[in-house]
DNA sequence: CTCCTGGTTTGATGGTGATCGAATCAATCT
DNA sequence: AGATTGATTCGATCACCATCAAACCAGGAG
């Protein structure tokens, strides 16, 4: 088992996985359909994951290149290394970014399919008939 | 002034609004350039708003019609109709949905530029070189 | 093996948020 | 005007969360 298998393995996948590959990632928009009583419970989490500025400009960092060392991300925030782990932790869990420890250092990457499928969520393509008051 | 002007006015336009015209939405994707300090204190809220279960299930259901009704929103819920009431009010301080007062009725429909907004934030188009490990 | 550095976990704390019931406001009906 | 229904606001309560400092764990260097 290795090392680092118990922390880089809580990403809850929360999006994706456990889903009846009928309809892949949700996949066609919150305005479609009615969002269910389940996937509302399996979403809304991720959601909050990057409702805190300090995450969403983490996960930004991060999704800017294709792994960030914790040791780059840390000087960034004004905050303690407890802290940075902390929101790390927040985001792996809502399976919107993967680690993975190699030596010294902890990598950090963003999980493309997670922010796609927030993404065609929240894609307003051919929705509403337009509000008209 | 009108009726509800006061409760119809609090939306916050977090996204669109107060953004020097150039670059419209914070318009290109959360990988391309690390969202700013600023941009994650405005659009964190947003995504805070979509972060509650609830909120979320409203959300969809608000804009899976042009317009819906308070009355046809609140069975939706097992919740009291304050309860209902405060996260109309998230979802409109976090300027995703507006609403109207008719008569007896208040109206709630979505904000699709916000979603918009959002959606293509999210977007991952010709992102990250992907991660290899 | 013993230090040192990089990260995570833990415990405690102050602040925020979801919820309810009751009070209030808005508009319509009698 | 008074009564009724729809919706928001208020006050209180309980749970959750961001944060820090300190303890702890993992690797590498002396």
């Amino acid at each position: 088992m290795s090392p680092c298998f118990d922390m880089c393995q809580d990403s809850a996948m929360s999006i994706l996985e456990s889903v009846p590959q009928e309809q892949a990632v949700t996949c066609c928009g919150l305005a479609t359909s009615p969002v269910t009583q389940e996937d509302a419970a399996r979403l809304a989490p991720v959601f909050k994951a990057l409702g805190d500025p300090v995450r969403l400009r983490m996960a930004s960092l991060i999704a800017a290149q294709p792994e960030v060392c914790v040791c780059d991300i840390t000087p960034a925030f004004d905050l303690s290394s407890g802290t940075i782990s902390h929101h790390l932790k927040q985001l792996r869990e809502a399976g919107l970014v993967s680690c993975e420890r190699r030596g010294t250092y902890v990598f950090y990457w963003i999980n493309p399919e997670a922010l796609g499928a927030l993404s065609a969520l929240l894609a307003v393509s051919a929705p509403v008939p337009a509000h008209v008051p």
